[in-house]
DNA sequence: GAAATCTTCCC
DNA sequence: CGGGAAGATTT
C-alpha cells in the first residue's frame, strides 16, 4: 500500500493538534482489501482519491439519467474510528444551470434528491461520523466524472445567495455536535459560465486551491509565484477543452482550522452528476406524440414522433418487451438516419421487425427514447405489433386448400388456422357424430338435431333454434334443386326491397356482394339442402360449408348471406354450423378480417347480432382495422340497441375482455362515442365498466381530454359525474384536462362545469385567468371534500360487503338520494323494481314526507338487505349521483 | 447560407 | 419557477 508522503505528515499532524481524537494511521489501511489511496493530484492540487476496486454501478432499469458515480470511502474503509464524512441527502440529479444573465430573479435552488415539491424541500445534506468538535465542512463544484476517480473542478459557479448577496463556491459551513455534525447547504444555484469566461473561470478556481494546497504544505500562506501562476493557466486551458457544461457534481470536505490554513480531516466524498435540464444533452428525453401506435409484425411501418429536444446524432429509439416478470425479452431499434431528425424536435423512423414475424395476436410492447452518450432514456410509450397481413394468391378458381377443419375445435382461438386438405377433414371426436345416424326423412332431421342440441350447453342457443326450426325444415324440405335457388332468389328481393326502404333512413344496413358471391351463397345452400335428402354425414356438411368461399374476398355463405341481410339463409347456416360445433366456422372472417359478427352489426342487423352473439360469436374479433363488432356499432352509428346487445354479459366472453380494446388509432369504443358525441352510447359504455381514465396511446389524452377538446358540453359534464374519473392525469405535453379546459378557445360552459368539478374535488387551481374567490370559503370546501377524494377504488365484492354491514341510511344521506329520485321522478321506477309499488296508493302518499323517502325507508325497515339492492337499483336507473352518495356514506361508516 | 448550439431575454 | 423563444455565435 503505497501512501503518499504528504499524507502521512497530515495525519502527524492532526494527530499532534487533535491528540484526543486519535486518527487511524495510514499504515492500518494496508490490510484492507479495498484499498484507498490518498495523494495529491497534479492537476487540481487538492487531495484525491484513487479508488481500486469498488462496486459495480447499478443501473437501475427504470429512468436512469446518470448512474450515480459516487464512491463512498465509508463503504471501503475498514475502520470505525476514522473521521468520515457520508450523504444524508445527495443532490437532485436534474437542475437548470443559468446564465449569469438569468440570475436577476429568483430561481429555485438546488433541492435533495428526495425533495417532492408538496412537502418540504431537502437539500444536499451531510454528514460527519467519528468526531467531536467544530468542524468545517465545504461545499463546492467538480466535473462529474464516469470512473469515480481524478476529479477535477468545474467552470461553472456554485453560488449561495445570503440575503441580497451571492457568494461563489467553495461553501464553507461550521458544525458540530449541536448540528448532528450535519452541515445542510440551502439555497445554493448553480450559473452556468459562458463559454467564453471558462479558462478564466477555471483558472481562478485551481489558483485558490492551489494557494490552500501551499498554505498547508508549507504552513502559511503565501501569494503564488508567476510561474506558478503560467502553469495553471497552461492547465486550465488544456482543460477547457475537454469539459462536460452540462453535468456537474458537488465536492465535499470536512476541515479544521490551525492557525488560518485548513487541513481536512477525512477523504472528500463526491455526490452523482447533476444533469443541465435546459441542455439538449443531459435534458429529459420524451416522446410527445406519435402517428402511430401499431406495426405488423415484419416491422419498416413508419413512424413520426414529436420529441423534446434531442441531438440527432446522439439519439435512438428503442423498443422492448417485458414478460410478467418486466424483465426484457426483445429489444430492438427503431430505424433512421440524421437527416430523419427534424430540428431536434421530430424523428421519422421505421419500426423494426418483431421477434416473430409470426404471432397471430396482437403483441404489447413498448418505445422509448435513448440517448447513447449517457444511456438516458425517456418515459416508454405503449405500441403494439399486430401480426402480418395475410397474402391471398388470387386467380385461383377453386382453392386447393379449404379453411377450416377439426383443428378448430381443438386448437387456441383467435388464432388463424392454416389451411387443410379437404381430404384429410377430420371430426372432432363428439357424442354427437358417433350417434347419429344417417336419416332420410327430413322431418326426423329435426330430432337428431335436437339430440345434438342437447349437448350444447346454451339455454339461449336452444330458444334461437327452437324459435326457427319450422323455417329450418322447410327448407330442407324443398326437395327441388331449381326452386331453393328461385326461392333463395324470391327471398333475397324480398328482403331487398324491405332493406331499401330502411336503407333511406339510415346507412349501412346493406352491404354489397358481387353476382359471384350471390351464385355461391345459393349454391352452398342448395348443397346443404340436398345432401340432408340424401347422404347426410356431418363430414360432408362441413365439407360444403368449408368448400365454398371465394379466394379474393375470402367471403363464405355465411358473410355474404349476413351481407345481403337473409336472415333465413344465414340462420341455415348458422344452424348447421352449431349442429355440428363447427364454432370456429362461425368466427371466420373476410380479408378485411370481419367476422360475420362485424358484418352484422355493420348491417344494423339486430337479429342477427343477437343469434350470432348466442352462437359465441366474438365480440374481441378484430377486424383489419383492430376494430371489435363494439368499435363499429358506434363508428357506424348503429341503433343503441345493437350496442346494448353487445354489451349483455355472457358466459364465453367477458365484457372486460373487449370493452378498453384500442383500435389501430389507438381509441376505445368510448373514445369512438366521444368523437361521435354519442352521449347515450357513453353513458352505456361507462356502465358496463369502461375505462373512463384510459390515456391515449398517441398523445396521453384522457377520455375527458377529448370531450373537452371537442367542446361537448354534456359529454364532459357527463363525465365529471363519475365516480372514478381523475381529471388530473397528464397527457403527453404535461397538460392535464382542467387545464385545457381553461384554454382560450375552450367554451365557457365547459370552464365553469370542470371549474366546479374541481372545487367540489379540492383540486388546486393553478391558473391565472382564474377569478379569485373567496380564500377562506373555499378552504371549507376543501377540507369537506378532502375526504370525498379519498374514496378508494372498491370491486364490486369489496363494495357489497361494506354494504352488507350497514342497515340503515344516514338522514343527510337519505336527505340527498330523496332529493334526486324526487327531482327525476324515478322513485316510482325504484318502488317497482323494489316490489313495493302498492305503497304508492297507500296512504304514506298523503303524508307530506316525499314520496322518495317514504320508498326508501319503508323498503329499508321491512329489509334489512336492501341498501344494497337499492344501491344497484339506483344504477342500473343511471341515478349515478345517488350512487355515489351512498358509497360515500357507506365507506365513512366503516371509517368509524 | 443553413442548421445547430449557445446565450440572453421574457412571461 | 419552468417554459419558450429571440438573438448571437459557431459549425
Amino acid at each position: 500500500m503505497i501512501v503518499n508522503q504528504q499524507n502521512t505528515e497530515y495525519f502527524s499532524m492532526f494527530e499532534k493538534s487533535m491528540s484526543s481524537y486519535p486518527l487511524t494511521p495510514p499504515s492500518s489501511l494496508e490490510d484492507s482489501p479495498q484499498s484507498v489511496l490518498l495523494v495529491a493530484s497534479p492537476n487540481s492540487n487538492t487531495f484525491e482519491y484513487e479508488t481500486y476496486e469498488h462496486s459495480p454501478m447499478q443501473i437501475p432499469h427504470t429512468f436512469a439519467v446518470q448512474p450515480n458515480i459516487m464512491i463512498d470511502p465509508n463503504s471501503l474503509i475498514k475502520t470505525e474510528t476514522r473521521p468520515s464524512l457520508r450523504f444524508i441527502e445527495q443532490p437532485t440529479d436534474r437542475f437548470r444551470f443559468r446564465y449569469k444573465s438569468e440570475m436577476a430573479g429568483t430561481h429555485g435552488s438546488l433541492t435533495g434528491i428526495n425533495s417532492d415539491k408538496s412537502r418540504k424541500p431537502t437539500y444536499p445534506t451531510v454528514e460527519l461520523k467519528n468526531f467531536s468538535g467544530r468542524v468545517i465542512v465545504r461545499c463546492s463544484i467538480y466535473q462529474s466524472n464516469a470512473d469515480g476517480k481524478d476529479f477535477l473542478p468545474h467552470a461553472h459557479r456554485l453560488i449561495m445567495k445570503k440575503g441580497k448577496e451571492e457568494h461563489d463556491d467553495p461553501h464553507d459551513i461550521i458544525i458540530g455536535p449541536e448540528d448532528g455534525y450535519r452541515a445542510v447547504f440551502q439555497g445554493m444555484g448553480i450559473i452556468h459560465t459562458a463559454k467564453k469566461n471558462i479558462v478564466s473561470e477555471l483558472t481562478r478556481k485551481k489558483l485558490q486551491l492551489r494557494r490552500e494546497f501551499v498554505a498547508r504544505k508549507e504552513g502559511e500562506l503565501r501569494e503564488l509565484s508567476t510561474k506558478e501562476q503560467v502553469e495553471i493557466k497552461g492547465l486550465a486551458e488544456s482543460e477547457s477543452k475537454s469539459i462536460n457544461l452540462n453535468i456537474v457534481c458537488l465536492r465535499f470536505d470536512a476541515f479544521i482550522k490551525d492557525n488560518g490554513i485548513l487541513y481536512p480531516i477525512c477523504d472528500p466524498i463526491y455526490s452523482h452528476g447533476i444533469n443541465n435540464l435546459k441542455s439538449a444533452l443531459t435534458g429529459d428525453l420524451k416522446i410527445v406524440r406519435l402517428d402511430h401506435v401499431v406495426s405488423p409484425a415484419k416491422g419498416k411501418k413508419e413512424v413520426f414522433i414529436l420529441v423534446e429536444r434531442v441531438t440527432k446524432k446522439n439519439i435512438k429509439i428503442r423498443f422492448y418487451e417485458l414478460d410478467d416478470e418486466d424483465r426484457v425479452v426483445w429489444q430492438d431499434w427503431g430505424q433512421f438516419n440524421d437527416l430523419d431528425v427534424h430540428h431536434q424536435y421530430a424523428i421519422v423512423f421505421k419500426t423494426p421487425k418483431y421477434r416473430d414475424e409470426n404471432i397471430t395476436s396482437p403483441v404489447r410492447v413498448f418505445v422509448e427514447l435513448f440517448r447513447p452518450s449517457d444511456g438516458a432514456r425517456s418515459e416508454p410509450r405503449d405500441f403494439r405489433y399486430i401480426p402480418n397481413k395475410p397474402i391471398f394468391k388470387a386467380g385461383q378458381k377453386r382453392p386447393r386448400y379449404d379453411y377450416g377443419s377439426s383443428s378448430y375445435s381443438s386448437s387456441n382461438p383467435g388464432s388463424e388456422e392454416l389451411p387443410v386438405p379437404i381430404d384429410n377433414l377430420q371430426l372432432e371426436q363428439s357424442p354427437i357424430f358417433s350417434e347419429m345416424s344417417p336419416l332420410s326423412v327430413p322431418s326426423g332431421l329435426s330430432e337428431e338435431i335436437k339430440r345434438a342440441m342437447n349437448n350444447i350447453n346454451s339455454d339461449e342457443f336452444r330458444r334461437i333454434f327452437d324459435a326457427h326450426m319450422d323455417e329450418y325444415v322447410s327448407v330442407c324440405e324443398t326437395t327441388d334443386a331449381p326452386k331453393v335457388a328461385e326461392n333463395m332468389q324470391l327471398i333475397t328481393r324480398r328482403k331487398t326491397e324491405a332493406l331499401l326502404a330502411q336503407a333511406e333512413k339510415s346507412e349501412g344496413i346493406k352491404m354489397e356482394v358481387t353476382d359471384q358471391e350471390r351464385r355461391m351463397a345459393i349454391k352452398v345452400v342448395e348443397e346443404l339442402r340436398s345432401f340432408y335428402r340424401t347422404t347426410h354425414t356431418p363430414q360432408l356438411a362441413i365439407r360444403i360449408l368449408n368448400h365454398y368461399f371465394l379466394e379474393d374476398k375470402r367471403t363464405n355463405a355465411l358473410h355474404i348471406a349476413i351481407c345481403q341481410r337473409d336472415n333465413q339463409s344465414a340462420l341455415l347456416l348458422l344452424k348447421i354450423m352449431v349442429t355440428y360445433r363447427q364454432f370456429e366456422l362461425i368466427k371466420k372472417s373476410n380479408n378485411e378480417q370481419q367476422t360475420p359478427l362485424h358484418l352484422a352489426v355493420l348491417c344494423f342487423n339486430g337479429p342477427m347480432v343477437n343469434s350470432l352473439l348466442m352462437c359465441r360469436a366474438r365480440i374481441s374479433a378484430l377486424d383489419s382495422d383492430l376494430n371489435t363488432p363494439l368499435h363499429l356499432a358506434i363508428n357506424s352509428n348503429a341503433p343503441i340497441e345493437i350496442l346494448e346487445m353487445l354489451l349483455i354479459k355472457r358466459e364465453c366472453e367477458n365484457v372486460k375482455d373487449f370493452i378498453d380494446l384500442e383500435n389501430e388509432q389507438g381509441n376505445t369504443a368510448l373514445l369512438l362515442a366521444i368523437e361521435k358525441k354519442k352521449l347515450a352510447a357513453i353513458k352505456l359504455l361507462c356502465k358496463e365498466g369502461a375505462d373512463i381514465n384510459k390515456i391515449h396511446p398517441k398523445n396521453g389524452f384522457v377520455p375527458l381530454r377529448f370531450a373537452i377538446e371537442k367542446q361537448h358540453t354534456d359529454i364532459v359534464k357527463f363525465l365529471l359525474t363519475l365516480n372514478s374519473i381523475d381529471a388530473t392525469i397528464k397527457d403527453f405535453q404535461n397538460v392535464s384536462p382542467w387545464a385545457a379546459a381553461f384554454s382560450k378557445d375552450a367554451n365557457e360552459e365547459i370552464t365553469k362545469a370542470v371549474q366546479k368539478f374541481m372545487a367540489d374535488n379540492s383540486i388546486p387551481f393553478e391558473v391565472k385567468e382564474e377569478p379569485e374567490d373567496d380564500s377562506e370559503d373555499e378552504m371549507e370546501i376543501d377540507e369537506e371534500f378532502e375526504v370525498k377524494k379519498e374514496l378508494p377504488h372498491l370491486t364490486p365484492d369489496e363494495l357489497e360487503t361494506m354494504y352488507k354491514k350497514v342497515d340503515t341510511l344516514t338522514p343527510q344521506c337519505l336527505d340527498e338520494v330523496s332529493d334526486i329520485l324526487d327531482k327525476s321522478e324515478n322513485w316510482k321506477c325504484l318502488a317497482e323494481l323494489l316490489e313495493i309499488e302498492h305503497l304508492i296508493d297507500s296512504e304514506i302518499i298523503k303524508s307530506d314526507i316525499s314520496m322518495s323517502k317514504a320508498v326508501l325507508t319503508y323498503s329499508i325497515e321491512t329489509n334489512r338487505d336492501s341498501i344494497w339492492m337499492i344501491r344497484n337499483f339506483l344504477e342500473n336507473l343511471d341515478e349515478f349521483k345517488a350512487v355515489e352518495i351512498m358509497d360515500r356514506m357507506v365507506q365513512e361508516l366503516q371509517k368509524c
